[in-house]
DNA sequence: TTGAAAGCGCTAACAT
DNA sequence: ATGTTAGCGCTTTCAA
């Protein structure tokens, strides 16, 4: 084990100079070599090579961007709701796996659905001129993000449309996901039924919530008997709301909670009741170990590695020179039946 | 809503000349703005803020970088074993919030403990000539890091112990609660106990493993009652390798599975088995939802959220001119008592 | 307080 | 096939 302590720079960092003096060639040769050109002899290579190997040099890659015709940083920024958010962490990983394909690093940053601090990520991002963006963004006006746009830089909105940009967008259709969802607990009789939501800064939120209403007006139902809470921010929130829910006269007999955390919130407080086998539950986003749980819990399952993916695919071919017209990819969720959501109403 | 479409770059983007041009002002005027600097007079700054304004300027930092004293990229590379596995994202999200207060971006990257790709992406993040490096490695030999600390950036390993040199790590003393998960189960009379592992190309699965056998050894039980199952790459290798154990003579009374996916697999092995309450578990890392499960599970959890913290913090602090020897801060872990390590042995 | 010139490490354009 | 020169957008140095 080297004993060596960490004492600030020791020999200087070689540079193509270096290693152009070395293997006694000039430095368009060095350069022709680490980037794998032609017209370059296979003695001339080799000599290169050594130099290179000697020296442990490393192209720094953001001199190269600096001077080359395409600018490209070879780095993608991507803006999440949070990187610890398990939907979040998937898209996060599939668009890592394509980026990798393409030699390009990638940013990840968590908004907390903070319009502010997502504008202060975004512009980081662009300081670094990050060859492109893949963003979760919450309702706020993001025109601000036309001019990167009108510089060429390709910008992909996941999980949630774009607000007042025609743009790139790979999502899930909440709206619909979200009353089937709904039509699911209608079929099984229940007519008191609760929607909880996120905060309605997010645009899926109100999409969720729009498709639980329409389903229950649908239905024939008075909006009086079911309701929405709205704005629930973490699991202790959902928990709270449902303890409260559960004591007015008459209570749900069927909760649609429309994320994931809500939904955790949300079983934790019937649990509490002892209400888990009596009041029906359908989840929007799957949940790790659902299946497990008593009773296991039916979901709306969203598809975050194919979201990731296709984003991550739509930025690279936007780089490639696709012009298309922007489009909204729609990603399906599907219904994963696991015994919550089918509990019959008590009364 | 805009209709303009991303058709490639319009005006090109403003430089630093431009702003000063706009200003009618040297270029060196509007760096000292920007960069905040003193002996700028107030109308100086508002003339040239409106320049900013007007053209839309963002400073390029990679090209500050190229000429500054200083040569920070602000920005830091985060490697996990994967940024979809969730105690990865906690750390990740905790190195997330000590750079960004820092003006520092990160680079998230997954090895999927691999050899190769873990130093292709280490390789990548040298090359983009990031502040500092934040790592969790396999065993492999990692030598090749001593040139890059030569050179002043600061590399502290994270979760797991750096091989084959002195540097900076923040760990849990995984040797240690190995040995007290097993003792905990051979404390409710286990005799027959069996440990599923992860790869011993991780450092940490090695520790985890010898702290178990040495509990198992300082019990004065032969070695051959308990049994040890390593390289468990996943969730359904551990689910298979729980199956056959329970099917032999004298299967195991106790689980001791050292990682999340693991216990996870073992979970549902036991239960395909209808053995989950006949079979004492206690896993490493705690999980999601555990306590909800039934029975609800036993876990040594380690925080990831403090050791992210702690290894960015020192990465910063190295930055700030820290030339202490190199230290290894240990994270301690804590039993979580849940019911699923407290049943006793059938026979 | 302000600005002109040089140069960071690399690639583009143009010799040879 | 190889090398020379200029210059990317900034900060540093130094002069005014």
């Amino acid at each position: 084990m080297s004993t060596s302590q960490p004492r600030g720079p020791g020999a200087p960092r070689a540079t193509i100079r270096d290693v152009a003096a070395l293997a006694g060639v000039g430095i368009k040769t060095v350069s022709r070599v680490i980037n794998n050109e032609g017209n370059v002899s296979p003695q001339m290579r080799e000599r290169v090579g050594f130099a290179v190997a000697v020296l442990k040099f490393q192209p720094h890659i953001g001199a190269g961007t600096l001077r080359r015709g395409d600018r490209k940083t070879y780095a993608l920024g991507l803006l999440t709701d949070s990187v610890d958010n398990p939907f979040s962490a998937a898209v996060n990983r599939a668009v890592e796996n394509v980026a990798m394909a393409h030699n390009t690093a990638v940013f990840a940053a968590s908004s907390d659905d903070d319009p502010a601090r997502e504008r202060t990520l975004i512009q980081a991002f662009i300081g670094r001129r990050v060859d492109g963006l893949i963003l979760t963004m919450t309702r706020s006006d993001h025109g601000y993000l036309q001019h990167e746009r009108e510089q060429g830089t390709p910008i992909v909105f996941v999980d949630r449309p774009p607000n007042g940009l025609m743009a790139d967008a790979v999502v899930t259709d909440n709206y619909e996901a979200a009353a089937l969802a709904t039509r699911h607990l209608l079929g099984f009789g229940h007519r008191r039924i609760a929607h909880l939501g996120d905060e309605l800064i997010i645009q899926t939120a109100v999409e969720r919530r729009r498709g639980f209403t329409d389903a229950i007006r649908a239905a024939g139902l008075s909006g009086g008997a079911s309701t929405s809470t709205d704005n629930l921010r973490s699991e202790h929130e959902a928990r709270r709301a449902v303890t409260e829910l559960m004591s007015i006269a008459e209570p749900p007999t069927a909760l649609f909670t429309s994320q994931n955390l809500v939904t955790i919130g949300a079983i934790r407080a019937l649990r509490d009741l002892g209400l888990q086998h009596g009041v029906a539950v359908v989840g929007f986003d799957d949940i790790d170990l659902a299946d497990l749980l008593d009773p296991p819990i039916t979901v709306m399952a969203q598809n975050p590695q194919a979201i990731g993916t296709l984003a991550a695919d739509r930025v690279f071919a936007r780089l490639d020179g696709d012009t298309d017209p922007p489009s909204t990819q729609v990603v399906p969720a599907r219904l994963i039946v696991r015994g919550s959501g089918e509990i019959p109403p008590l009364d």
